[in-house]
DNA sequence: CTTGGCACTCGGGATTTGTGAGTGCCAGTG
DNA sequence: CACTGGCACTCACAAATCCCGAGTGCCAAG
């Protein structure tokens, strides 16, 4: 009994399954594949796959579906990088080269990663990490408020209001945003962060306040945890997963809008972030995605990092989507990077 | 046979319909409320709103349901308008003016809505009307492409990404600036748009492409209609309304994620846009959202316009939700008055 | 106009039955 | 020893059937 046919016979059921969304017996199976044996030979490499927890069978009686450690060895040693075809490349690259703005970018990767799956689609946002500051400006907006608008050289905006900034003086106010700039541009964003700090004592004491106030609002946006955006397409397509799934899609809708899990999941990726990661079923941690995977990879240059994805029923076509998330990723990467 | 107690009929059956999701029959309704007739009087009234269109029956021998004319008809005169208590409104002002930010009050509304009514809520970002220009940020991204900023007086940033700008050169684009900001700064923003148009002129002919491609982007960002942001949240609401929703699930999460769809719900506001307007069933427009009411209300001060609501299913407490609807709208435009 | 009475309808839950795909096991074979 | 054909057994699911009760419309009488 080899090693070799079971492994095959575990890649057929899957297959099969994926394809019909129905248990898999062993008579249908050596009908579709040419295994050269009989379906009672088949039964017994069954027997044991089901031994080793690969497949199970939903009753007695029934045929057998693939568990999430079946999907795993599946993923992990029986599939084939696939390619995409001439003609997918040239429509991938030319629908996001005409993106005219980062949010842009953005926007277009997930539709097109939520329709070339037919799954819901994830991209995050690309985050700051070692990107410089460009420039920063600040502006009265009456009463005791400031605008305080980040520019990195990413292209990436960040605002904040300041609330209680006191008495607002227009000279000073001036004055303020060409000491900040002084210090801060052109710098990393934790470097300008850490110059910050020491700025306050170069001015009166009558205008420190304003000062520190302002650079607090800046170390927000530089250096905290700022929320990184998600943005999410094709939650449409989790009605196309079929009955099966109507029971889950409530959770699943609560996770979705969840962003810090989304973010959660896009951040735990592979330590080779050019890498595709795939996460099945209970792998994950959160409740809400018992039965759905997750397939993720990093993007992005030397200069960005952030993570897309998609999510879908653990009964999804890994080979294909796997190459679907690489080869999106790759584009943006490349695009971004000018 | 009096009119009145008709229409006390029909705002019962509507009542205990929403209540129980199940169709109402004549004795149950008898049991329910005091009437002080007998059910075959309450049989001959339900056959005449049956006649007038307002309720039906699913099948012969089953209870009666309300139609989307009958919830019509109890929405416009049958409703008194709810209150909403000392607590609740409490609640709504606390949980709104913690919002530090534009972005942050946009989505605290959002959730706040969600939550409260149990439905899929909507907000639209507070639009740039009336407002001036603050002033404009150019950015070199390195290649031939140019960031462009946008900082309006409300406090919102817009940035579009010129592509193709030529050459460039740090100093040029340092005048450029400055003339920009000098004929836009401080107008509002038709205003600075045209009078942008005559800017290129005043440049030698060598740089007149590089002003002309930023001018072209500035003025998307001004004068074009600038992609209306929405918001949404509480998409998981939609497990929640029950079964029966279950088939249309799909097409509504499609809506739902065509943005246009959701603008043009809250475009279609009453004149007085401070009144609550509510579309049921098939008086929407869009195909998917035939099973669903939509509850809108403008919001903002003299300066802003924009649309806020929430969406669920016909069966749904109309006078709650109107009274929700309009609460947090009311919230949301004195906080934003300042 | 209202009411009690009555015959009629019919959706949907419960129950039953049949069927077929699928299984495990075993004895036999190259 | 791996494979095969055969066989008895199991069950989920679909189709068929039954039954009940809520609900209706109509009518004659108050």
């Amino acid at each position: 009994m080899s090693e070799e046919r079971r492994l095959a016979v575990l890649r057929a059921i899957v297959e099969d399954y994926v394809e019909t969304r129905e248990p898999v017996g062993s008579k249908a199976l050596v009908e579709r594949h040419p295994f050269g044996v009989s379906s009672a030979t088949i039964r017994n490499d069954m027997a044991v796959l089901e031994d080793e927890g690969l497949i199970a069978q939903p009753h007695t009686s029934a045929g057998r579906v693939p568990t999430d450690a079946g999907y795993r060895v599946f993923v992990d040693r029986l599939t084939a990088v696939r390619v995409m075809s001439q003609p997918e490349r040239r429509a991938i690259s030319g629908f996001l080269s005409g993106a005219v703005d980062l949010d842009d970018v953005v926007d277009r990767t997930v539709r097109l990663l939520a329709s070339l799956t037919q799954q819901v689609a994830v991209v995050q946002y690309p985050s700051l990490t070692r990107s410089t500051v460009r420039h920063v400006e600040l502006v009265p907006l009456g009463g005791r408020r400031v605008l305080v608008v980040l520019i990195a050289n990413t292209g990436r905006v960040e605002q904040r209001i300041v609330d209680d900034a006191g008495e607002i003086d227009e000279a000073v106010l001036a004055d303020v945003r060409t000491k900040i700039n002084a210090e801060s541009t052109g710098r990393p964003l934790i470097e300008a962060a850490a110059r910050l700090q020491a700025l306050p004592e170069k001015f009166e004491p009558g205008h420190r306040d304003l000062v520190r106030a302002v650079i607090r609002a800046l170390d927000e946006a530089l250096v905290e945890e700022r929320e990184e955006r998600v943005v999410l397409a094709g939650a449409a397509n989790l009605a196309r997963f079929g009955p099966a799934f109507a029971n889950s899609i409530g959770p699943v809708l609560d996770a979705l809008e969840e962003h810090v899990v989304l973010l959660r999941l896009l951040g735990e990726l592979s330590s080779d972030r050019s890498l595709v990661a795939v996460r099945i079923g209970s792998e994950n941690d959160h409740e809400g995605l018992r039965s759905t995977s997750v397939v993720t990879s990093g993007y992005g240059g030397a200069d960005i990092v952030a993570g897309l994805g998609v999510l879908g029923p653990t009964r999804m076509d890994y080979p294909t989507t796997i190459a679907t998330v690489r080869a999106v990723a790759r584009y943006v990467s490349r695009l971004l990077d000018g």
